[in-house]
DNA sequence: CGATATGTTGAAAAAAGTCAATGGCAGTGG
DNA sequence: CCACTGCCATTGACTTTTTTCAACATATCG
């Protein structure tokens, strides 16, 4: 285990009204009048692969958007080994558990070197309490967390689908939407800690993808792999066809 | 598949500041004032076991509460099989996607008869522009529902752990707080249906642990097992966090 | 009382896990 | 620059768990 404590790369305070992600995240309902609230209250912050942005239990001070790459949510069992409940990728809102709880439910681990803001839990209750307009997204992004963890139960999890049926299936997830034919690249023990698989079990799924030419390296990034998305959808779609 | 539509016994109006799981439920925090604003609005409704509250995709125009009996939360596949993604208690609030959503994300199925209350969807986006009370039940609930998935994820799903203790683990979670010793009897389908095992494992499973004495039939209800909580709990010896 | 669903059990087959050896790649230090 | 080392991935052989298919028992309900 890396106890090591890696150091983000600042990025100055974000300009939220003008972010890339804004529409997907907190505060696309915002007004210009809102924003003067925000003003260097919120950090735009690089880590590289494998930083953890917290730890389970921590105190929870930040709600955080991911602006790239990708982040794992884990859970650590007392033997050590880890279970991913949710991958996150852009856009998406984590931490949120903040506002309700004061210690962190899950892990954060970043996938791949992750951009990220960094929200002061005071400062989302306070716009909550002085305008009406973030109570939507809110309860719209936590609505999508439960329908992501849904997704995991139904999909992902043991039964009725064979490891190679839900090794294609969590590709065709993670992949993402902007880039088609891509997919993040995932260790072997982090697929096999999501789909409750052995690594090498995962190892031998991912083998028979590649021989299927289904999957393989992306020439450009480490990060990723390429991957046939219709040749995996025919695959993930006929076994359970009747 | 049962197309049958059970009618359920109207029970009146419900009297929400004196009900019995208003302090888990959505109304914890409303004053004198804010009940006026629910009268005559809220059906309290009886269903036996079986009856189904609402399909998947349809019109999500009610919230409902679980006064007394278990819910599960299930989807289906293309072939028809299920997959039951929570099972929801006493106290336990459902149907909440409707504040976000046009369209249930489940279909909700009592396991046992059950008695609810029914909350229009209007009501509670009402009540939640003219007060900031609702705010905090609505995130705690929405908090609730995704740390039992995640649990699910976790404890439930398959890997590191053989049938018969995620079966023990089921049977722990889903006993009741109010009554020790005591669980929600589930067909073997329905165990299948949740841990994503074929019946037959989960019935040899069961048997181990009936020969174990650590599970029998409840003397009073069809609707319930006695268990020897810790005599599950020492056989789980769970590798999970508190 | 019989019909239908649900639960139990056995034996064989299939899937996945485990253990162990091998190979490749990246980063490190001579 | 190259060898060394550590980490991760791959592959094979074997073991264990789970599924499947089938037969049979038990309960429930008309």
């Amino acid at each position: 285990m890396r106890a090591i404590t890696i150091k983000s790369a600042w990025h100055g305070h974000s300009d939220c009204s003008n972010c890339g992600v804004r529409q997907s995240a907190l505060f696309a309902e915002l007004v210009e009048a809102d924003f003067a609230l925000l003003h260097d209250q919120i950090d735009d912050l690089d880590y590289p692969a494998g930083a953890v942005l917290y730890h389970a239990g921590a105190h929870s001070d930040w709600l955080f958007t991911l602006r790239a790459g990708a982040v794992k949510l884990v859970r650590y069992g007392a033997d050590g080994t880890q279970r991913i409940l949710r991958v996150l990728r852009r856009g998406d809102v984590f931490g949120l558990e903040s506002l309700v709880s004061p210690a962190y439910d899950h892990t954060a681990i970043a996938l791949s070197p992750v951009a990220l803001c960094r929200i002061p839990r005071p400062l989302i209750e306070r716009l909550n309490r002085d305008t009406p307009r973030l109570q939507k997204p809110l309860l719209t992004h936590w609505h999508a967390a439960l329908a992501e963890a849904d997704a995991w139960l139904a999909e992902l999890a043991a039964g009725h689908a064979d490891v190679k049926t839900r090794v294609a299936r969590l590709l065709l997830r993670l992949g993402s939407d902007a880039d088609p034919g891509h997919t993040i690249r995932l260790s072997l023990e982090d697929i096999g800690a999501i789909l409750g698989v052995a690594p090498e079990s995962a190892s031998r799924a991912l083998g028979v993808l590649r021989r299927s030419n289904l999957l393989a390296d992306a020439q450009d990034s480490r990060h990723h792999w390429w991957i046939d998305v219709p040749g995996l959808q025919a695959l993930v779609a006929m076994p359970d066809e009747g």
